[in-house]
DNA sequence: ACCTGAACACCGTTCAAGT
DNA sequence: ACCTGAACACCGTTCAAGT
């Protein structure tokens, strides 16, 4: 496949791969206890790696947080495209909202950068960026065309719309569920609860094990209805 | 008024009470211009004052910021009363959440403190922060029974998500308005623009002077519709 | 070519000394 | 009683020296 006239991109050296692994396992392990914000230093510390190092890898932050993110991201391309099979297709895409929503709440503080992905701005996710997006308005179209999500509304309108209540519920487990059935029903006559925005927490169905939801829909009743 | 035996609480310092207000003209220059973020020592140099007087006057940020809040919910507070006069409860409720998402995104990195300050965590600007709280209620109550607003949800949860949307236009100022319309209508059919989920942006009745919104709902057209 | 870690810069926070 | 600002601590970032 490669020609020999390009330049030559070299298969990187055995301890370079193992020290990036190292520094998003770290990171991982970091972010999930202290949040995006946390300590450089201390995930360099924690890879057992220079911090040197951790800027050659990833020159910001940012770019830390979007290479754990393009997994992520991943995850849910391949969710957006098994639900497509799904029969009913707003609850399918509230579904994958959700999904959604528990994804960018892994590690607190971490919406604003998925804003920054959204918006495309350097993106060293941006081929994952881009496939979940393009998986999440598959499932968009297919609602609005049986009528049952709003014409005229962008999609990354709704993906941003789900970021902040990503924001809004990061410290109250409980609430992503709620705020998010709010949106889907609109602050609307007829909506409460139970009706027909309600579908995130009990999907039930399909497989795919995120494994990491920070606390799930977590066991606390819904405080309305 | 003030019986003999109680504490005294003397009145404070005439320097006492300039410093405070240079430390609060300071904040708000530094947080228009670097975010809710921006440097204490900044601060306390722009007020020309010593840093220490800074932390004595309010000893972490979120009193600093929650002291300029105050204002906001204030403001907010004296203008839900208003449009508690005005004849369509769904039109008042919309605008009045339109006008908290501007306050709430008048310094970049604000929204999480506000979220604070609704769940009452510490809340420097209490009484203010529920003055507004009662007073948006009002306007939700009423649209309620007046079924255009949704029963068996909490307010609190309408609010939250207005700080989720803040957060989510922060970078983008076109972005508050349409993301609130689209929670307003609901990601549901029927909703579409110009629908009865619109409001906010062209209020034109009632005075009241916000007169700091960051670009207000801006010139630029709305990209949908 | 990549890694290391000391060195630098910056900022938040405290507190002894001043008024 | 309040203010000041030097001193301390911490962390992000760079870069000369090593392998």
């Amino acid at each position: 496949m490669t020609s020999d006239d390009m330049p030559r991109t070299r298969a990187p050296r055995a301890d370079v791969r193992r020290n990036r692994a190292r520094l998003l396992a770290a990171a991982r392990e970091m972010f999930l206890r202290d949040g995006a914000g946390a300590s450089l230093e201390g995930v360099a510390r924690l890879a057992g790696v220079g911090v040197g190092t951790l800027y050659r890898h990833f020159p910001t932050r940012q770019d830390l947080l979007e290479a754990l993110l393009a997994d992520a991201y991943d995850a849910l391309a391949q969710r957006g495209r098994e639900l497509l099979e799904s029969p009913e297709p707003r609850r399918a895409l509230l579904t994958w909202l959700d999904d959604f929503v528990a994804a960018v709440s892994e590690f607190r503080g971490t919406a604003p950068s998925v804003l920054v992905s959204l918006r495309g701005e350097r993106c060293e996710a941006f081929r994952s960026c881009r496939a979940m997006r393009e998986a999440g308005e598959a499932l968009f179209a297919r609602a609005q065309e049986s009528g049952e999500a709003p014409a005229g509304v962008a999609f990354l309108d709704v993906l941003k719309l789900a970021g902040g209540i990503a924001t809004a519920a990061e410290r109250e487990p409980g609430a992503a569920g709620r705020l998010l059935s709010l949106a889907a029903s609109g602050i609307a006559p007829g909506a409460a609860s139970g009706g027909s925005g309600t579908a995130p927490g009990e999907s039930g169905a399909a497989p795919g094990e995120h494994g990491t939801s920070p606390g799930g829909s977590g066991g606390a009743p819904n405080p309305f209805g």
